[in-house]
DNA sequence: TTTTTAAAAGACTAAATTATCTTTTTTAAA
DNA sequence: TTTAAAAAAGATAATTTAGTCTTTTAAAAA
C-alpha cells in the first residue's frame, strides 16, 4: 500500500514528535539507528519532508531535524501525500482506469470500506496525537 | 496493494470465467485486448497461473486459455497467493518487522479491521461467484 | 575568522518490477 | 506427414523504486 520511503517517513516523523522539539534536535544517524533504516535513504526522505514543511531542520553544529508546534499539528496523511502522492487512496485495487461508485470494479465496495476507515485515521489524527498514543500505549515505531 | 501482475491476473481470470469453458478457449491476444493489458506480460502471468492450476490451457490450433469447473471453484485469493505471495495481507502497513495484536504498530487495529473485510471477500468468494456478480451487476473488469 | 558539524543537493548504483522478444514445444488440422 | 497455431520457456530490455556516495551550503562554536 505505502512505499518503503513513505513507511520510513511516517515512522521518522513519529520519532521526531516523541524525541525532539525546537531545543532538542535529532540527526539522521540517530533516527536511522532508532528505526533500523538505511541512513542515506532516510536522509533523502527527511529532506523531502523538510522541504515541504512537514518536519523542520537546521544545519550546522547542534543542528538536526525536529518538529515544531505547527508540524505536530499536521495530520498523518500529509506525510503520505508528500511522499507517495494523493492517489494512494483513490486508485482502483484492480487497476481499472475508471472505477467509482457509478462504475465499480468487483472489489470496489469492500476496498472502499477498507481504505476509508484507514483514511479517516490518517486524516483526522495529528502527528502529535498519534505520537502520544504511541507513548501511552507503548506502541512500536 | 496488489502488483500490476496480480491485477492483470485477477481480471484475466474473471474474463476467462465469463467467456470460456472446456469447448471455447481464449488466446492471449483476445484477453490482452479485452483488458487493455500488454500482451507478452499478460502471457507470462497466464503461464504462471496455468502452471499452478489456477487456470487451464491447451497448446496448438484452437488452443488457448480457459477455466474448467475446478478452476471456477477456486477462491479469488488463490490468484493473489499465486502471483503476489501470501504476505500481502499479513505485512505491516508501516513496514515494521514485528507487528501483531500483541505488538501493534500505530495503525495496526485500523489496518487489520479493514483488511480482514477485504480478505473475507477474497477468501470466501469463488472465481465463478465473482464472475457471475460481474455479469449480473454489469461490473467492469 | 576559521573550523567543525550537520543538512541539502545532486549524481550515481542496485534491485525489483514491468514489459518485450525469440525460440521451443505441443497439438490439431490440412 | 507436414504445416500452422498457440502456449511454454528463456533471455533481454526498460522503468521504477530503493539505496549509496560525493560535494555544497549553512550555521554555530572555537
Amino acid at each position: 500500500m505505502f512505499s518503503q520511503a513513505c513507511k520510513y517517513g511516517i515512522r521518522a516523523t513519529l520519532y521526531l514528535s516523541i524525541h525532539t522539539n525546537e531545543e532538542k534536535k535529532a540527526g539522521v544517524k540517530e533516527i536511522a539507528d532508532a528505526l533500523s533504516a538505511p541512513q542515506p535513504f532516510l536522509a533523502k526522505i527527511l529532506q523531502l519532508l523538510s522541504k515541504n514543511n512537514i518536519i523542520s531542520s537546521v544545519k550546522g553544529p547542534n543542528g538536526g531535524f525536529y518538529l515544531n508546534a505547527a508540524n505536530n499539528d499536521l495530520p498523518i496523511i500529509s506525510i503520505i501525500n508528500c511522499i507517495d502522492g494523493k492517489d494512494v487512496f483513490n486508485s482502483c485495487v484492480m487497476g481499472l482506469a475508471v472505477c467509482s461508485s457509478e462504475n465499480p470494479c468487483p472489489l470496489h465496495i469492500q476496498a472502499f470500506a477498507y481504505r476509508s476507515g484507514l483514511l479517516y485515521q490518517l486524516k483526522y489524527q495529528s502527528v502529535r496525537e498519534m505520537a502520544q498514543r504511541v507513548q501511552k500505549e507503548n506502541l512500536k515505531i
